[in-house]
DNA sequence: TCGGATCTGTGAACTAGCTCACTCTTCCCC
DNA sequence: GGGGAAGAGTGAGCTAGTTCACAGATCCGA
């Protein structure tokens, strides 16, 4: 929903339109293109950072496992989506697993070849650093949402963000082509597959949403975007800020 | 505790070493200092991206407020920490809060001039993109952490990560000389101010830490470490992975 | 130096979400 | 096409953490 999400999606393309001729061509054979079956990990924690991917089609599931083997899905990534991009910043090791979520087509890019285009075409570096820059902006405000939304808003968001991103709309709502279990609904928003279970179950009945094994379908969007942004219970309102005209002016 | 916070630390140096003498003396001219105080806010939502700033000395609180008034504390900084850096990512507005938490003197750039020395000297842009890279990284763990840690964990780990970044050792443990309030502390972790009383309360029984209004002295860090890794009681192990060999082949 | 505001400390009651335990369905691989 | 594994659906407790409601301590500004 927020209108800086397509904007990103487009940023990666932006980044390659910055290329020479000569570049692309040199990037072309420096690039590995790889098929990736469904259920695959592409890498894992502890595997060295070096290679760069471009996600082409499928869908890509970035998640970790916490030390009491729990799993904690962090994003979703489609097509245009750049991952494993902190190969650019050191070369600490991965700490976190990237695995095809439906059959995938990616390309990889070595660390050096990434580097050495960064060098020549500072653009490029500079399309990379805010196409991290707004996952840093996506992961506070996730960060937000996990300190203080209930676990009906939480579900909501994550629809919502997955249609945004993923969805096709129609007459009848938003359509999310994703083989998505409850349970993985679950990691992603932290919480247990029965509760959403529940929760889905409870939606469903007042019409918000269908879904079956391998899609969801949003009929009420509007109504789930009013459920998100409904907090949990919450501390009551404190509010107290100096008067806007207070900030300390930047004075010579 | 991890290896790269103290590297971290030194990176914003590193990035002006990459300076010319000329380029230093422009940035000294283009540059403000300003003198907060504790409370004062730098900037708010919806206010223009325009500055970046680095921390001389002083904490900063970096928070949200949600949409019901309540407030969550992202992060605090200490001196040699840059913010409001995503001012050179893009123009849009600020999301969060930056406001002194203590006295505070900082240096302000405006947007340009930042932008110029990017242009200029790559590598300052190379070492902004690794700030917001290790960024993202600490963010990531810590939406880990909000999914599946329990309430003592969480205070454990934010009390390490505070003596870490910010504290003093000694013989007698790590005093963190900080004026946190267990509200704030709450607001850190996510947890009310009740339940952070209660746990502060029974570390203190423990003589695991001391602490008064202005300062905490974690007296046996190695016991709390153990304690922040404490999962909460969790999903059962369920790991099941492809054999690392099993990783697609970069192949031609 | 006084008075209001903020912070700490603590109990009682509540509740969202979790675990556990089980059934039924659907998928998909051999 | 048959069997085993993974997913969906549901109910009965349980519990960690919350809210609410106090009281006392301390700070800070006028």
């Amino acid at each position: 929903m927020p209108a800086h999400t397509k904007l990103w999606y487009f940023e990666q393309f932006r980044m390659l339109s910055a290329l020479s001729d000569a570049q692309r061509r040199h990037l072309e054979k420096v690039t590995r293109m790889l098929e990736v079956k469904r259920g695959t990990p592409i890498y894992l924690p502890g595997d060295p950072s070096d290679l760069v991917y471009l996600l082409k089609s499928g869908v890509i599931k970035i998640s970790t496992t916490t030390p009491d083997r729990r799993e904690v899905i962090l994003a979703f990534l489609y097509p245009g989506d750049i991952f494993g991009e902190l190969a650019v910043v050191d070369e600490a090791p991965r700490d976190h697993v990237a695995e095809a979520y439906e059959d995938c087509v990616i390309c990889a890019m070595n660390r050096e070849s990434v580097m050495r285009l960064i060098r020549e075409t500072p653009d490029v570096g500079f399309q990379i650093t805010k196409l991290i820059g707004l996952r840093l902006r996506t992961l506070r405000s996730r960060v937000e949402e996990l300190l203080c939304k209930s676990a009906h808003a939480r579900v909501a968001h994550a629809l919502l963000e997955l249609a945004d991103r993923h969805g096709v709309s129609d007459t009848d709502g938003v359509l999310i082509s994703l083989r998505l279990s409850q349970r993985d609904l679950g990691r992603l928003v932290g919480l247990s597959r029965e509760t959403v279970n529940a929760i889905l179950q409870e939606w469903r009945e007042q019409q918000l949403l269908e879904m079956d094994r391998r899609s969801v379908r949003l009929r009420d969007p509007e109504r789930l975007r009013q459920i998100a942004s409904h907090p949990a219970p919450g501390e009551p309102p404190a509010a107290r800020h100096a008067d806007r005209t207070e900030r300390p002016k930047t004075g010579t």
